[in-house]
RNA sequence: CGGGGUGUAGCGCAGCUUGGUAGCGCGCCACGUUCGGGACGUGGAGGCCGGGAGUUCAAAUCUCCCCACCCCGACCA
């Protein structure tokens, strides 16, 4: 039983100044966390208990799936990340540490090379296969900016789980199979979630999918379609291209002297103003123009090399998704300096014919993939203050590629339907994807086959933010006076206020009634602080979040006792030979 | 990494402009009263004023350097 008056627990009365978003601010305030590190947290005792309620319907569900459990070292040694290319592609965002020989170690962000190489000492054929491991293990990413409590911190935990098949059926198999176990583990967690399309990232790979929370606290940005079933990540999202067209008899490319033209809103203003540059039927709209955004790649091992993007002129270049397309490299600026030694590009006015491998600049040019065969685009003319009007894709220029890099407007036709999205902001609780071999084949892990022949093995790689789905849970129950766990993952059953003086009957009876309930197998916390107002033990009773509130009161003399229910405030007064019967049935429990 | 901000008691903050005995509210301790929605009285404890150097008779306060943390952006599972 946990009482009130010995637990070590500090409510506090007002919000933590450094929390923004209410799980954070509520877990402190609840006592639940206390901040150790930037990005890192102390559980204390009502929180660790949550935190293991999480971590138990976890491993339960992993369990009934059939998947086995281990449990690697967090801290590893530098091999076999440096195999995989991950100890340079990781970057900064790797904790890295030196023993005293001055080995280098790392404090893992994941677990995809240790498992593989696991795997590889143990198996040695295909009967061995299929296999599924998991663990659930503190892990270590050095975050630019750590921030939100545990929505992103740099310690963590996760739950993190690998397949291992002999072929691409049988990886997908394996798929599925984590798929529906984590559906079943969210629906559990009672965690809302939006199973989005994603990529996989500096992970590699490819089909991969994310369960997101929507949450408009959360970092992730989503669309979905508001017709069909289709949901993706941002970076994800494949433009709907138009039909590709003919140019026969397309209007002649034709070059035109704009001056004063720096911005998209100026060009388009100034050739609908000029009765020579008109269009014949409407007006020129930023989404006829064609802008070409030049950017440099960092590589990992540190080289640059540039990089042109051209997308309709109404959109910007969204990083987030250009990163996704060419990770591992970072991108960066392209600045005077790198004008200066590429001649050929004009500032303000780059257009498709400095661009291209086989052109003057050299640099590769990939096009959003609205740009189609047969579009006539105003782009620039590659001299100062001149556009090139009506310039046809496929006639006039060919890029050396399509590049999903173009921002996504809400609105934006759906790529399966064609209805319209929306975009929505949820938070990462679950990633899974299908790894395929890039880890088995860099690290030799292979197995013979039925006839013999040595075959690498594929795998997949399955994660759920453990100690962030306590945070997404709690932002997702939280209301204006608190929390309010779902049952199972509450720290009790039933929280037990007494209320009144301190030779009332009150606290025998409250004594009497959380004995008995803890007899019965009910989880109960005793609020049995002694010379506490009654204000205080209902505010701190409501902002700890246990679903049922019991008061053992002044309802006591007329043969009651007061139950509430946090979440609806329902309250019904309860005779007392009744009371332990009628919460053993709230909490769901036989008797 | 860029922009902004903050460091003074456990928590939240004032004091700094114009240098001169370290303050307030909550919390904490003792005694008494109160006891169903963050009670009251009286008396207490608790500070290297983020760190270092400088100016000065004298620095929380002025100057310089450093550190830490928070927010926005970049980045990121």
């Amino acid at each position: 039983m946990l009482r009130m008056s010995t637990l070590f627990l500090r409510t506090l009365r007002e919000d933590p100044v450094d929390a923004e978003v209410a799980s954070h601010r509520l877990l402190v305030r609840g006592g639940y966390i206390r901040r150790a590190a930037p990005g890192g947290y102390t559980w204390l005792p009502l929180g660790w208990i949550v935190y293991r309620n999480v971590e138990r319907i976890v491993r339960e569900e992993m369990d009934a799936a059939g998947f086995q459990e281990v449990h690697f070292p967090a801290m590893l040694p530098r091999e076999p990340y440096e195999i995989s290319n991950r100890w340079t592609e990781y970057g900064d965002n790797l904790f890295r540490l030196k023993d005293r020989r001055g080995n280098d170690f790392l404090l893992a962000p994941t677990h995809e090379e240790m498992f593989t190489l696991l795997v590889k000492d143990l198996y040695s054929s295909y009967k061995d296969l299929p296999l599924h491991i998991y663990q659930i293990q503190t892990k270590y990413r050095d975050e630019a900016r750590p921030r939100a409590g545990l929505l992103r911190s740099r310690e963590f935990v996760m739950k993190d789980s690998y397949s291992f098949d002999i072929d691409d059926a049988g990886l997908q198999v394996s798929y599925d199979q984590h798929r529906a176990a984590y559906i079943n583990t969210f629906d559990r967690l009672h965690l809302p979630y939006v199973i989005v399309s994603a990529m996989s990232g500096a992970m590699g790979g490819s089909a991969s999918e994310e369960f997101l929370a929507p949450i408009e606290v959360g970092e992730d940005t989503f669309v979905r379609c508001t017709s069909c079933d289709y949901a993706a990540n941002t970076e994800a999202v494949q433009v709907r291209p138009p039909v590709a067209t003919s140019w026969q008899g397309a209007t002649a490319a034709v070059v035109a002297d704009t001056p004063d033209t720096p911005t998209i809103q100026t060009l388009v203003d100034l050739v609908n103003a000029r009765a020579d540059l008109r269009h014949p039927e409407r007006d020129w709209t930023a989404a006829d123009t064609l802008k070409n955004v030049v950017v440099k790649l960092k590589h990992p091992d540190g080289t640059f090399s540039a990089l042109a993007v051209g997308l309709p002129g109404d959109r910007e270049v969204d990083m987030k998704r250009l990163e996704a397309q060419v990770g591992p490299a970072e991108v960066v600026a392209f600045e005077a300096d790198d004008f200066a030694k590429n001649p050929s590009l004009v500032k303000g006015y780059i257009g498709p014919g400095s661009l291209g491998k086989d052109q003057p600049s050299g640099i590769p040019y990939l096009v959003d993939p609205r740009v189609v065969d047969g579009s006539a685009w105003i782009t620039g003319a590659d001299a100062p203050g001149r556009h090139v009007m009506y310039l046809t894709m496929g006639r006039d220029f060919t890029p050396d590629g399509v590049i999903e890099a173009a921002e996504v407007h809400g609105g934006d036709p759906c790529p399966n339907c064609g209805e319209s999205l929306e975009i929505a902001r949820g938070i990462e609780i679950g990633h899974i994807f299908q790894l395929g071999r890039k880890y088995a084949k860099s690290l030799g892990l292979t197995v013979l086959d039925h006839n013999g022949k040595q075959v690498t093995v594929t795998m997949g790689s399955y994660g759920i933010g453990v100690s962030r789905a306590v945070a997404a849970i709690a932002e997702t129950v939280a209301d204006d006076k608190g929390l309010c766990w779902p049952r199972e993952i509450s720290p009790a059953d039933v929280h037990i206020v007494i209320t009144g003086k301190p030779a009332d009957p009150q606290g025998p009876a409250a004594e009497q009634l959380a004995a008995e309930l803890e007899a019965a197998g009910a989880r109960v916390l005793l609020d049995d602080r002694v010379g506490v107002s009654p204000g205080i033990k209902f505010n701190d009773a409501e902002l700890l979040g246990v679903p049922t509130i019991v008061v053992v009161g002044k309802g006591l003399a007329g043969g009651t006792i007061e139950v509430k229910d946090r979440n609806t405030g329902e309250r019904v007064d309860v005779a007392v030979d009744e009371i332990v019967p009628y919460l053993l049935d709230i909490c769901g429990i036989r008797h």
